[in-house]
RNA sequence: GGACAAGUGGGUGAGCGGCUGAAACCACAUCCCUGCUAAGGAUGCGUACGGGUAACUGUACCGAGGGUUCAAAUCCCUCCUUGUCCA
C-alpha cells in the first residue's frame, strides 16, 4: 500500500508518479479526499467516545457513592444513539478507503524509465554472446518430445490444457536445476527455506496479490485458501506483523516451491510449450531490509540470478523494466532475460523487483530502528523458473541430431 | 471424530463487570553507587491511528469476530489455535 501520509503532504510529487505508471488522475484526487474524509469521521466519532468513556467512569463513581443516575443515564442514553451513527459513517468510510488504497499499486522509483509496455523497457547489459548454430535451432517444444523428456498430452489428460510431464532426464534436469540454483543461492548468502504452497487471504493481501488479482489465483473450493502463484508470498509473509530486531536484517531467503497461476489474461500467449504453465517451478529470492540496504540488495539479487544464468552457460540479457511493465507492488524491476534460439529472442527467466515499504506497509512487518518502528523495505526475484531454464537449456544445448548436451556444471546433480 | 481445559505486553504470570493499558517477576534501556569480574539502587520500558511547537493528550487493542451493559481482559455466542484425555 502507499503511504497515505506522504500523499497527503506531498500531493504533487506522488500523484505525478503514480501517474506515471497509469493510475488516473481522478482516483488518485478520490483517494486523497477519501483520506481526508476518513480524518474528520474519526476525529468525531473518537470525540463521542471520549465523552462516552468519562460519562461512564463518572456513572461508576455516582453508583459507588449511592448518589442517583437517573439524569446521567439519560446522558449517557442519548450520546451512545449518536456514537452507533458516527460509528456506522466511519466504517463505511474506511472500508471504502481501504477498498481504493489496496488497488493503487507502488510508486515507481524516480530511475524507472517512462513508458506504457514492454516495448518501452530499457535494456541494461548483455551476458554471453548467442551461439552461432550451423543449422536451424528447433523451438523446445519440438525438442522435448524427440527426446521424450516432456510428455504434452498426458499432461492435458491428468488436469487440463498448460500442464505437461516431465519424463527421464527431463524430470532429472529439472531436479537437478533445482538443487542447483538453492545450493548456489545459498553460498550467496540467501538460507534456504522450505513453506506451504497453500496461504490465507492475508498473506495474499501482504504481498499485493489481493484484492486486485484474485482472478488470476487458484482457491481452494471449501476454505479461505489459495495456492501460491509464486514462493515470494509465503516467504515474505514468513515475518508479517512483526516486529524485527535490526540485527536480524538484511534476511535474504531462498525458497523452492511450486507456483500456481490461473493465467487469466493470457488466452492465447505461449499456448506451445512449458513457457506459461499453471503450475510451474521456481526457485525464488526473497529479502527484507532496512530501507538504506535495499538497493545494494537489488544488485546482489540481480547478481545473484545473472550469475546463475551465467554457470548455465546461458546467454542472457539484463532489463529495466519501464513504468507501464512494473508489476502492481513494484517501485523498480530488472528482467533477466534468457535467449531462445528457437525463438529467435530472448524471453523473461527472471524478474528481480524491490517494492520498497509497499509490502511492509500491507504485510506490517516493521524494525527497531532505535526508539522507532520503522517498516522494512522488502525485495523478490526469481533465481530462475525451473520450466523456462529447461526450456533454455533444450534449446541452446541443441545439436543438429535434436539431442542435447547436459551443461557441465549440472554433472555432478544428474550423476 | 468425541470430551475437557486454556489462549493476557519481549518472556513467565496476576487480574473482583467500574479508579486496570493492565499487578508482580524476568529480560531490556538509561542513570547512580560500588573498585573488582559481579552485585546493589533509581527511573523508564507495548502497538496503531489522531490532536498539539512541545510538555502532553484522545481513541482502539488482553487469540479473532459478534452480543449483553451506562461500563467488558472479566459475562454470553460463533470461529481459530494450542494442550490433555477418549475413540
Amino acid at each position: 500500500m502507499i503511504d497515505l501520509k506522504l500523499l497527503q503532504k506531498d500531493f504533487q510529487s506522488v500523484s505525478a508518479k503514480l501517474i506515471r505508471k497509469g493510475v488516473s488522475a481522478e482516483l488518485i484526487e478520490e483517494l486523497k479526499r477519501k483520506n481526508e474524509e476518513l480524518k474528520i469521521a474519526k476525529v468525531e466519532f473518537e470525540t463521542l467516545q471520549a465523552d462516552q468513556n468519562s460519562m461512564s467512569k463518572e456513572f461508576g463513581i455516582y453508583k459507588r457513592d449511592g448518589k442517583d443516575v437517573s439524569e446521567l443515564k439519560e446522558k449517557v442514553d442519548a450520546n451512545k444513539i449518536k456514537i452507533t451513527d458516527a460509528l456506522e459513517v466511519l466504517r463505511t468510510k474506511q472500508e471504502d478507503l481501504e477498498a481504493l488504497a489496496m488497488s493503487i499499486p507502488n510508486i515507481p522509483d524516480n530511475d524507472v524509465p517512462d513508458g506504457a509496455d514492454e516495448n518501452d523497457n530499457v535494456e541494461i547489459k548483455r551476458v554471453l554472446s548467442p551461439k552461432e548454430f550451423t543449422f536451424t535451432p528447433k523451438e523446445h517444444w519440438e525438442l522435448a518430445e524427440q527426446n521424450g523428456w516432456i510428455d504434452f498430452e498426458r499432461g492435458v489428460k491428468l488436469a487440463t490444457s498448460r500442464f505437461s510431464v516431465s519424463f527421464g532426464m527431463g524430470a532429472k534436469l529439472e531436479r537437478a536445476l533445482i538443487n542447483f540454483m538453492l545450493n548456489f543461492n545459498s553460498k550467496r548468502g540467501f538460507q534456504e527455506v522450505s513453506v506451504p504452497s497453500i496461504v490465507n487471504r492475508a498473506a495474499l493481501e501482504g504481498t499485493g496479490q489481493l484484492p486486485k488479482f484474485e482472478d488470476d489465483l487458484y482457491k481452494l473450493q471449501d476454505q479461505e485458501l489459495f495456492l501460491i502463484p509464486t514462493a515470494e508470498v509465503p516467504v515474505t509473509n514468513l515475518y508479517q506483523d512483526e516486529i524485527l530486531s535490526p540485527d536480524m536484517l538484511p534476511i535474504k531467503m531462498t525458497a523452492y516451491t511450486s507456483c500456481f497461476r490461473k493465467e487469466a489474461g493470457a488466452a492465447g500467449r505461449d499456448t506451445r510449450g512449458m513457457i506459461r504453465q499453471h503450475q510451474f517451478h521456481k526457485v525464488e529470492l526473497v529479502a527484507i531490509s532496512k530501507p538504506d540496504e535495499s538497493d545494494i540488495i537489488f544488485n546482489e539479487m540481480v547478481g545473484t540470478a545473472s550469475d546463475l544464468l551465467s554457470a548455465l552457460e546461458l546467454p542472457h540479457r539484463l532489463v529495466t523494466l519501464c513504468c507501464g511493465d512494473l508489476g502492481f507492488g513494484a517501485a523498480k524491476t530488472v528482467d533477466l532475460e534468457v535467449w531462445l534460439p528457437g525463438q529467435n529472442r530472448y524471453r523473461e527467466i527472471s524478474s528481480v523487483s524491490n517494492t520498497r515499504d509497499f509490502q511492509a506497509r500491507r504485510a506490517k512487518i516493521r524494525y527497531k530502528d532505535g526508539k522507532n518502528n520503522t517498516l522494512v523495505h522488502t525485495l523478490n526475484g526469481s533465481s530462475l523458473a525451473v520450466g523456462r531454464t529447461l526450456v533454455a537449456i533444450m534449446e541452446n544445448f541443441q545439436n543438429e541430431d535434436g539431442s542435447i548436451t547436459i551443461p557441465k556444471i549440472l554433472e555432478p546433480y544428474i550423476n
